[in-house]
DNA sequence: CACTATAGTGAACTATGATTCCGCTTGTCA
DNA sequence: TGACAAGCGGAATCATAGTTCACTATAGTG
């Protein structure tokens, strides 16, 4: 969860530097709450961890939706960036593949409340994710499409495919916490597998 | 979904032959409103389709939530019905299987507004279905040993496997309409695949 | 037919939580 | 170091629904 947010861009004046370390600060401090109370996190919870005011919060973000597309956003950027490391790796593709899933499935575990919190957040939430989640996908469909050159994937697997089976894991992971995410993530895994 | 409502328990006496009509209609009307327009439907919404006042609505289901549980152990009643009618019928266990499958989610994704609802709704709707949902459990148990039995089934799955993938499915379908849910349901099948 | 327990009605009440607003503070720059 | 634009704080405001309740209507019964 490195990836940098560039700065508010509008006219782009420079941030004054207490103004950027707030922004970071209140997006650490989302995710963090929203990881922990799901849809009940309130803006109030958030500005209180990031202790900062309301007002600052909403500076930053101008509702509450806006603050999640850009946790999405920034999620969505970190998956494409460790896909783009795959992509630079070499090894059997779809072993790499298949460490991607695992390792981003790991990572939204552990912050499953954020996929509750958008699931009631309305889909606009993901919307707003839009070039982001394209950029992943057309990634994906590079390491497939190498995979599928070895032979080691399901011949008819698309990006989409993994996005959609991925996003399945996701909410059920938020809405469900009672089931066994890992057995569902080998499920999803034995699907794209060839043969 | 004719799967008949019990009687108001508690001192179980008999309904009034309007509030059973009632009751009925408001259950009725929740599915077509909920699946409508998700979790944004009000229970005024309700209350208007079914041309009864609020107070009404009120009357046979204390909560928001509870109408919405209601709701779901209906479908899992349904689910459940027509698992048990496949147990009986003979034929190829896994086609048996699969065909439910796919009835059910058909069936969800021409209500996929209703999932959608529930995810806003917090867990506890799922957790007041319970013994419904355990009673799907059973019997697609049943199944699933007759289709190992028959070495149709990866003889490693479980009905949770089912019910954690058709949780997947069912959630992807209200939160990303976008998505091609059929195609997410051709994957699932071929998971429980022997293969 | 009364009579009454049961049910229905919907305006009013509330709780919750997002968002605004304005006076105060603080980086930044000459 | 002073000026001031940029930023901050957080009490107050507002909107949205869920829920209640005092009153009226009506099945069911003798």
């Amino acid at each position: 969860m490195t990836t940098k947010t560039p700065p508010l861009s509008e006219t782009d004046r420079p941030l004054r530097a207490d103004a950027r370390r707030n922004h970071e600060r209140i997006l650490e401090s989302a995710r963090v709450v929203f990881a922990q109370a799901g849809p009940d996190a309130q803006i109030d919870d958030v500005a209180r961890h990031a202790g900062v005011g309301v007002g600052t919060v909403y500076r930053h973000f101008p509702t509450k939706e806006a603050l999640l597309a850009e946790l999405v956003r920034q999620k969505f950027r970190l998956f494409a960036d460790r896909a783009r490391d795959a992509l630079a790796k070499d090894g059997e593709p779809f072993a790499l593949i298949e460490g991607l899933i695992r390792r981003n499935a790991a990572t939204a575990a552990s912050d499953a409340g954020i996929q509750y919190a958008l699931a009631s957040a309305g889909e606009q939430a993901w919307t707003q994710a839009q070039a982001e989640q394209d950029e992943l996908l057309a990634v994906t469909a590079e390491l497939i499409e190498r995979a599928r050159r070895a032979g080691t994937i399901r011949p008819d697997v698309e990006a989409t495919d993994i996005g959609m089976l991925m996003c399945g894991l996701c909410s059920t992971m938020g809405a469900r916490p009672d089931f066994d995410w890992r057995r569902h993530l080998d499920l999803v895994i034995d699907v794209l597998r060839a043969g």
